[in-house]
DNA sequence: GACAGTACCGTCCGAGACAGACGGTCAACC
DNA sequence: GGTTGACCGTCTGTCTCGGACGGTACTGTC
């Protein structure tokens, strides 16, 4: 049907509208903020540009205020309702990427100074701790609100994530990385094991 | 110094010819495929515009060869390796960036078939065991080599990370997401804990 | 050694993504 | 009604992205 191409963050936006109803860039960008935000980041320019696309598309539809500040609000179309149906139902085919500053100079560490590895690694641990702060928060909030549960089923997933950094970090500030692996072997649910045997 | 801001991948061009010496463009992309592209990732033409970048900065240094292909290889020279020296003590503020389409479709799961969130957790499930047999094989093959041991280290954080979103689907696919947070409380490292009390 | 076939290697290009400066708009308070 | 600061939208130049494309070396064939 649409030969067009979109790209995730258009599903993004897609996802917000279909889940707020209709909504203004603004919105958007607020909403994003707290949410798919912290697992697919982009400039908030794009959800004044990219919005438009979509309408051009035929997946939005735009009606505007002009009341006062211009003001645009999209809403989603049959069409556009469609497309996010068809992109949810796909295989996904590719894996996570990761962007992390801090993994790249532990890669690179032995070129520099091995006595920064202990500050790179407490810095890590903060952060981690602090997401984490965040995401519990979150939890408590809206854990016992059945609306936004299906929501809260990504946080339980950042939240493994960053459990996981968080471990690895204090690992490697304590010295003790082999403990990882070695909790990694009882931890293994058993659905199935790694190809290469050992 | 050099008021000029390098990008991450910058960092990954002169990392990567700091531990491997004079390289091109060409061996740096396959050397990239196999190790710190696992968790940066990006396309290859940027192996070949982004080192005449640097080499206009004086951080490497350019020999051409031009017996038969035109072929450039670059190196390190003293002022990139101080640069880089100089990344790799600097802080890292910023918080790891994720993106993962599997995730996105999981959040917006509620407006699309409940029904697709089976087959998305066993993709997910496989693409993970298959990384994590990746990761393994590579340990295996490189983790008793005293010279490889650094690079080894960032290999166990991605083996962490791999381990979470394994554990997190396969949770989902049984429906017991509960026994996550449980696991969770029993892991904790305790080198401090999440601000937010409960 | 001419030739074809194939793997290797490098370059280019249009479409988006990106950060962030900038300017307009509103509410509140004096 | 003027001023202030928070709120909201737009714009710009630059970089990134992915992938098509074209050139180059090697290998085997006769």
């Amino acid at each position: 049907m649409s030969a067009v191409r979109l790209s995730p963050t258009s599903y993004v936006i897609l996802g917000m509208i279909a889940l707020r109803g209709p909504s203004t860039p603004y919105d958007l960008k607020r909403a994003v903020g707290h949410s798919v935000g912290y697992f697919w980041n982009f400039p908030h320019a794009q959800l004044y540009s990219e919005p438009d696309r979509l309408a051009d598309l035929g997946l939005l539809a735009l009606s505007v205020e002009d009341s006062g500040r211009r003001r645009k609000t999209y809403s989603l179309t049959d069409r556009g309702r469609a497309a996010l149906r068809a992109w949810l139902a796909s295989p996904t085919d590719e894996h996570f990427q990761m962007r992390d500053i801090a993994e790249l100079k532990l890669f690179f560490n032995e070129v520099g100074d091995p006595d920064s590895v202990p500050s790179l690694a407490a810095e890590q641990i903060k952060q981690h701790e602090e997401r984490i702060a965040v995401y519990e928060g979150m939890v408590e909030r809206f854990g016992d609100d059945p609306a936004s549960r299906p929501r809260m089923i990504t946080l339980e997933l950042g939240l493994e994530m960053e459990h996981a950094a968080l471990r690895f970090w204090t690992a490697l500030a304590e010295g003790d990385l082999d403990r990882l692996r070695r909790a990694r072997k009882g931890t293994t649910t058993g659905t199935s094991s790694s190809t290469t045997a050992e």
